[in-house]
RNA sequence: GCUCGAGUGGUGGAAUUGGUAGACACGCAAGACUUAAAAUCUUGUGUCCACUUGGACGUGCGGGUUCAAGUCCCGCCUCGAGUACCA
């Protein structure tokens, strides 16, 4: 085998890594870790193209090149298997995504061993595996069960939160969350579970809420505000709208700072970071209050709420506020509104709440606004300033209102001169009657106090003034929103969260995971409900919970096993009865409750209970051991109507093996022991029939609602660690041992979700003691998008004949997108686009120079635009090894560049040059002899590059030196062992199949990823000579080769007094002459 | 609009701290081998003028700093990405 042969080479050593795990890694305290981790794939139907494994690529490129210096290297892979496109599809054929997703894997993972990446597989997660979101719900329990407490500025257990308010009140806690009326300790004390839970709410990491929330109606789910663009769903290109929702959100908020400050700390691009310091969107100011006063009428002091609160970055232009904004959905809009302008706010109102987010955005240069009719007091000059609604203050951001200063803010300017109110202008020499004055420049005018000063002084003294004055205080503000965590959709994580008494619990860790249970379609249901709540059979047994701190042995619940046995299978129906049911049992009728008192606690030989829901109905008291249901009956059941509906229901109640017994309320009351009796004799004494008693539980509601996706990729990279762990989520040593990511690569698109969520959860485990550092990535790379290079054919409207691209300003055409594989070098394979489609079986053409030539444009690879490369077709070619090479030759990593596949012919030759190296006449050769100082030099000059290149992320430029060192080498003659063998291993991490090869033939029986990386020793680049860039002027003339003994005198005299500095100089003498050690000769004239 | 990147031959790109601009490769051209093509090999290839030696110009445009600028500074243009009434 003399040839370069990659079918042979490739398959037998992929064979052979995974026969020996090869990749396989263990913790090893002897050896320094390094952990290189890739943002995991969703395996999407479609498969990879050639865009995809580039990141890979390079990852695995480095992972290789760190085990090879000698680090105890992390490597694995995984997916992301949760989302929407597989379900989607279930949609659509009723296939469970969960088979949509094993096959779509499948394919990945022969796409991805084909290239042969060193992942380490036994380590491989999917989010969608229970084992891994097992853990997932896991850390959710512990992001409820937590609150972020300002003061020592981390999250803490909520426990914590309960015993400061049970033991002081609120009043002085500091924490992040919804601000709640001052509550003392007693009070607290007083409340029932329900309202100490509804509190609660508003301080947890994870809370359920009311909140203004994307709704996608296409979707039929809510998005998260990473999740849309330009006011369209990211995926699919949905309308948005806002909704208030009852949903589950993180409070990332309260990690706003934490967030930003720590970009400091961590390695990513200039880009990426100014993303996420815009989503965070930090702006400092100050909070202040404005009395209002309704000018038409005298108001009743005690009903006006008595001011606006606005948030201003422009505290000092404070004396240029004109008029106020409120959003239109600002809650004080309704109660300051005077009689007279009712009318005209609510029509407003009601158009704005009609306009989408998208209508909104696109309709910015339409200022719109209406009257409230009330005034505000401006709190230094006591001037009046009336208060206006406009759909330019947004309700979500500060405070839902402004102060609006039209000489210093564009939107007031406008705003103001649309509506005709008053422009002060606040500014020293500036004109605003053009528009606003925005910069932060010059000095404050027309402003008592801060008149004469500069902008930055002027915002301290307005501050401390209105601090002073105790209408406000200076404020950071956020753009950040708190993440909206729930979605309504079935392939996602269940949370482990059942309801009681409407109030929400979490499962016990004992009972994770919550899996998902099988529904009968993928859709909401008819109430709009999410597809969950489709599930049969589907609920918790949780403990027996009593609503009240101290419960009264009145207050007893009594609910029911053995229900279960009779509910409806309308899921949705089942707990609204439920619920009836639970509420009757707290407001029973008197008669209910004398019953009540004669039958409990199994007086009567059997157990019985209170308001049990039987199939449609709810039955007053049932005794499941006797089939008996008891009817407590008031005076409505003598109506006609009723009593129909009453033989019904006891008919079906019949059917399902019930006895009814109806008592009157009258003889409750005036027979009681006849009654009784009448009661025991009905009772059976042995009944077969299960009584639900002993099982330790009742049934409860679970949560409808599923995870978003970034829950299971917020934390994928700790399970790496440790992924067969079944009692933690991965142990605190290997969390200590492999530590941060060292390198993560992955797309730019994440920026604002994935990224920063995932940095948030690892600063809440942090803060909860689970690991020991706060940033989950120390450095990260965004791989650029590789681009497809479309082929165009030209159509001419009138004739349809195919014009050649030179030729189409001849005519009138329209371009067509050319299937790339009928395409090559831009000449349309003729033939080949006739039998493509049936409709371009007979087209003409009208030729340049006898070919036509296609047109071409560089766009985003895209089925429909017939230009994606698979890289299937280029691995059978030419072989995994060229593949991977010429990915990396492209470009840099970072940039987005266009795919051409022309090149890929000249990385395939410089393998098959690099393999003539080692082979003389058709057989394999190296020489054992001490090699020649020039190969020598070659051989270290690489290392030395290649090194440095690697560590600095510079993948492109490694091949081009590679390239070089074989052509040296080649020129040389070069078969020298200890030579090749030094390139080989320098080569292993970009063409790993070749230098396993070429490595055992040279006689090795490990792997060449056992090899230690050859190091630089610089005496093999000491030259004698230098040869010198002699340039005048600074323009480079000629060089000159001296030897590098020679101090810069002697230089500077040998080069003056060379002949061509004679000839150049032309009897002139140098003003001056710059040498730079073997750098450059520099002579001014 | 704002913020951040980028702009170098016919093409992808290289030039790491200011020090020989265009490495490496594609493409193209000529030649070798061949009946021919493919493949392979050799040579040339920034532009313009002289075409042998050589000279002028040249990193989006205009200025500046420097012995020396693709690289640093100021102003502008174009493209890409992100973001969009954030008070």
């Amino acid at each position: 085998m003399s040839e370069y042969n990659h079918r042979a080479i490739e398959p037998k050593w992929r064979k052979s890594w995974k026969d020996n795990e090869t990749y396989k890694v263990t913790e090893d305290t002897n050896k320094e870790k390094f952990y290189v981790l890739d943002m995991f794939p969703y395996p999407s139907g479609a498969g990879l193209h050639v865009g995809h494994p580039l990141g890979y690529i390079a990852s695995d490129i480095y992972a290789r090149y760190k085990r090879a210096q000698g680090y105890n290297v992390l490597h694995p892979m995984g997916y992301d298997s949760f989302g929407l496109p597989a379900e989607q599809y279930a949609i659509q054929t009723g296939q469970h995504p969960a088979i949509t997703t094993e096959k779509n894997i499948e394919r990945y993972r022969d796409q991805l061993d084909q290239i042969g990446f060193s992942f380490d597989w036994s380590r491989e997660v999917r989010t969608s595996d229970p084992k891994y979101y097992k853990w997932t719900q896991w850390i959710f329990k512990q992001v409820f069960n937590s609150w972020y407490n300002k003061s020592t500025d981390k999250a803490e257990n909520i426990e914590d939160l309960v015993a400061i308010f049970e033991k002081e009140g609120n009043a002085k806690v500091n924490a992040v969350g919804e601000e709640t009326t001052v509550f003392s300790a007693e009070e607290w004390n007083t409340w029932d579970i329900k309202k100490q839970r509804s509190i609660l709410m508003n301080y947890r990491l994870a809370y359920l809420a009311d909140s203004w929330v994307n709704w996608c109606p296409a979707l039929g789910t809510v998005l998260a505000n990473d999740e849309v663009k330009d006011g369209v769903s990211e995926r699919g290109g949905h309308p948005v709208e806002q909704k208030l929702m009852r949903q589950w959100s993180m409070r990332i908020t309260a990690y706003a700072e934490r967030l930003l400050q720590g970009l400091d700390k961590i390695d990513f691009s200039d880009s990426l970071k100014e993303q996420q310091k815009n989503w965070i969107g930090k702006s400092q100011g100050a909070s202040v209050k404005f009395e209002v006063r309704c000018s038409m009428f005298e108001v009743d002091e005690s009903q006006t709420p008595n001011h606006i609160e606005v948030f201003t970055t422009r505290p000092d232009t404070i004396f240029g506020v004109s008029f106020m904004v409120l959003a239109p959905e600002h809650p004080l809009v309704n109660l300051i509104t005077t009689p007279e302008q009712k009318e005209a706010i609510e029509a407003y109102q009601k158009q704005a709440s009609l306009k989408s987010e998208r209508d909104r955005q696109s309709d910015v240069k339409n200022i719109t606004g209406a009257f409230t009719g009330a005034y505000a007091i401006h709190p230094f000059t006591g001037n009046k300033i009336p208060v206006w609604i406009g759909d330019y203050v947004l309700a979500s951001y500060g405070t839902g209102a402004v102060m609006a200063v039209p000489s210093g803010d564009q939107r007031d300017w406008d705003f103001a001169t649309h509506f005709g109110i008053d422009i002060p202008n606040v500014f020293e020499g500036v004109d605003i009657s053009k528009s606003a004055y925005a910069e932060k420049e010059g000095l404050i005018a027309n402003s008592d106090f801060l008149n004469g000063l500069k902008v930055k002084d002027a915002i301290k003294k307005a501050i401390h003034a209105i601090e002073e004055k105790g209408i406000g205080t200076g404020k950071t503000n956020y753009r950040l929103r708190d993440a909206i965590f729930s979605r309504q959709r079935y392939w996602g994580e269940p949370f482990p969260v059942y309801y009681q008494d409407e109030i929400p619990y979490l499962i016990d860790d004992a009972d994770l995971p919550v899996t998902l249970p099988e529904v009968d379609k993928y859709l909401p249901t008819e109430d709009g409900e999410p597809p969950l709540a489709r599930a049969e059979n589907w609920f918790y047994k949780a403990d027996v919970k009593s609503t009240s701190p101290q419960p009264s042995p009145e207050d007893d619940v009594e609910e029911g096993s053995g229900e279960e046995f009779y509910k409806t299978t309308d899921v949705k129906t089942w707990f609204r009865l439920k619920e009836f049911a639970r509420e009757n049992r707290k407001n029973q009728t008197h008669c209910e409750k004398i019953i009540w008192q004669e039958v409990r606690g199994s007086k009567l030989g059997c157990r019985f209970r209170r308001q049990q829901v039987i199939d449609n109905y709810i039955a007053d008291f049932v005794s499941f051991s006797s089939m008996l249901i008891l009817e407590i009956d008031g005076e409505i059941h003598n109506r006609p109507s009723q009593q129909i509906y009453d033989a019904k229901r006891t008919q079906k109640l019949n059917e399902l093996g019930f006895n009814v017994l109806r008592i009157d309320n009258k003889d409750v009351l005036e027979n009681l022991d006849e009654v009784v009796e009448k009661i025991k004799a009905n009772l059976k004494t042995n009944s077969s029939l299960p009584t639900g008693e002993g099982k330790g539980g009742v049934e409860t509601r679970m949560e409808f609602n599923t995870m978003p996706g970034w829950a299971g990729s917020s934390w994928y990279f700790l399970r790496y660690m440790d992924p067969h762990n079944e009692n933690e989520f991965a142990s605190k040593d290997k969390i200590e041992y492999w530590n941060q990511v060292d390198l993560y690569i992955g797309g730019a698109e994440h920026a604002t979700g994935h990224l920063l969520y995932s940095r948030f959860w690892t600063k809440f485990l942090h803060d909860r003691g689970f690991i020991s550092f706060d940033e989950p990535f120390k450095k990260l790379i965004n791989q650029g998008m590789i681009l497809g290079r479309s082929s165009f054919v030209y159509r001419d409207k009138k004739s349809g004949k195919f014009i050649s691209s030179g030729k189409v300003s001849e005519f009138d055409t329209i371009a067509i997108h050319a299937d790339i594989s009928l395409v090559d070098n831009d000449v349309l394979d003729i033939e080949a686009f006739k039998n493509w489609r049936e409709e371009y079986k007979d087209a003409e053409f009208i030729l340049e120079d006898g070919k036509y030539i296609c047109g071409h444009e560089v766009e985003k690879m895209s089925k429909s635009k017939y230009n994606v490369q698979t890289p299937d077709e280029l691995v059978e070619k030419f072989g995994a090894d060229t593949l991977r090479c010429y990915e990396m030759f492209l470009g840099p990593l970072e940039q987005f560049k266009p795919w051409d596949v022309k090149g890929i012919n000249g990385v395939n030759n410089f393998l098959r040059k690099l393999w003539r190296l080692f082979h003389q006449g058709g057989s394999f050769n190296v020489s054992k002899e001490v090699p020649s100082k020039e190969a020598l030099k070659t051989l270290h000059k690489t290392i030395k590059k290649i090194t440095e290149d690697l560590d600095r992320y510079s993948f492109n430029t490694v091949v081009s030196t590679l390239m070089i060192a074989v052509n040296e080498l080649t020129e040389q003659k070069c078969n020298n062992q200890n030579i090749l063998e030094g390139i080989i291993i320098l080569l292993a991490p970009y063409a790993p199949h070749i230098s396993e090869e070429l490595w055992e033939k040279i006689g090795h029986t490990n792997s060449i990823t056992q090899a230690n990386w050859p190091t630089f020793d610089p005496a093999m680049l000491v030259e004698d000579d230098f040869e010198y860039p002699v340039s005048f002027n600074g323009k480079m003339k000629f060089k000159l080769l001296l030897p590098t003994s020679l101090n810069p005198k002697e230089v500077e005299e040998e080069v003056l007094k060379f002949e061509k500095t004679i000839q150049i100089l032309e009897g002139k003498s140098p003003k001056k002459v710059i040498v730079v050690p073997k750098k450059i000769v520099n002579v001014v004239v």
